[in-house]
DNA sequence: TATGATAACAGACAAAAGTATGTTTTAAAA
DNA sequence: TTTTAAAACATACTTTTGTCTGTTATCATA
């Protein structure tokens, strides 16, 4: 390919690189070669490495295929969606699952999942019925958090309060009241980290997963 | 390995290959017979085989780690989102790109963007001042759509609505007025079909877009 | 127990991909 | 202009990886 001034070539490779590995194909040295028109596989080959070295890429040696984002970038995994919340002991159960929403997060994973919303006790919060809500189950909880809780075998989505130390559940639409569950009827579950609503037909990702 | 009931081992390695490919690291066909202690290739590859003539995998044939998901599983790309939004005609620019998320969506890729609402004009309809509306800028527009449109070279987020044969803006809330912009100043963008919320800090993924 | 289908193994070859050494051309700065 | 560093090229070698042919073992069912 035609000469370039120093950094331009290394950028735009970077970004091809980049773009491969968010699609989760990773590509080979000679196909950035390739991809730039370059009559050298070396020339392709020492622009990685310069990216290695900058820290901008990851290699695993060896490997075909073995660049790598840093963590830092790549943190995109799929949380379960589940509809209904069974009674009892929070847990989620494999047949609950409606489907996988991509996620970015830096915690691990199997600590997020999504929960679709049903009523309207939190609309001045934005939270509006058919909403999912994104709940962290590791999360330390703060007065404030909006928490997704279990009261009496009820999921319910509120705001996490505190007065007269005890713990109190408050809805955001002044036509609810404030719940004070007695302790032993309440736990909860997780801090909500994101709200998702969808004006169009949302479709899911992933359905077998039976075996 | 040891002899398995028919079909078991076949579920085993779908899973595996698909947790691979969902974390974008497309394994060998020898890695996939490592992973399961498997003497000969063959034994791998021939599961590899049988899971495309099902239809549960794609093979790019002769290249290194080419077996894919069916689109309809692995259909989430990457959005960019915008925080503020140029005056004068709307096209995104690289500069103006706080980074991408991930979105499910079946379109195609370029055509959905995200931008970081500001005002509380649309309250009512669950977009709070800092949301992310994702917007696609393909599609029909119908009256009810909530679309970002352009008016005198301003964004803003409204419901479409049509009332004598002329555009109207409606906010939701009842604080602000409906605009009825002259068709000469008002360019729709496209119609949100997404709102996203983050309540924690939210880490866009990929800053470095120089170049 | 007999039989067909599935699963696993063995060994080999060709193509793809990673890596290495050295040279030529252009850009940036003294 | 000279010098130094970056960029691009040419070629070769090794390892990894895809693919092939054929054999043996186990499962499912009659």
């Amino acid at each position: 390919m035609a000469y370039t001034k120093p950094g331009v070539t290394r950028n735009r490779i970077y970004q091809f690189v980049r773009k491969r590995l968010l699609d989760g194909e990773p590509p080979t040295v000679r196909e950035v070669q390739a991809a730039f028109h370059m009559r050298a596989v070396q020339s392709a080959k020492s622009h990685l490495d310069a990216l290695v070295k900058e820290g901008r890429l990851i290699k695993v040696p060896g490997k075909s295929r073995g660049y790598r984002l840093p963590a830092a970038i790549h943190s995109s995994q799929l949380a379960p969606i589940i509809g209904r919340v069974p009674a009892g002991p929070f847990n989620i159960a494999i047949e609950d699952i409606e489907g996988y929403i991509p996620v970015q997060s830096s915690t691990e994973e199997h600590t997020i999942f999504g929960l679709r919303v049903s009523g309207d006790s939190m609309t001045d919060a934005g939270i509006m019925d058919g909403d999912i809500v994104l709940v962290r189950t590791s999360s330390e909880i703060h007065p404030g958090d909006i928490v997704v809780a279990m009261v009496d075998g009820e999921t319910t989505v509120k705001e996490f309060r505190r007065a007269n130390g005890q713990v109190q559940l408050q809805p955001r639409n002044t036509a609810y009241p404030i719940l004070s569950p007695a302790p032993e009827d309440l736990t909860i579950v997780g801090k909500v980290i994101e709200v998702r609503r969808y004006l169009e037909g949302i479709s899911l990702i992933g359905e077998q997963l039976n075996g």
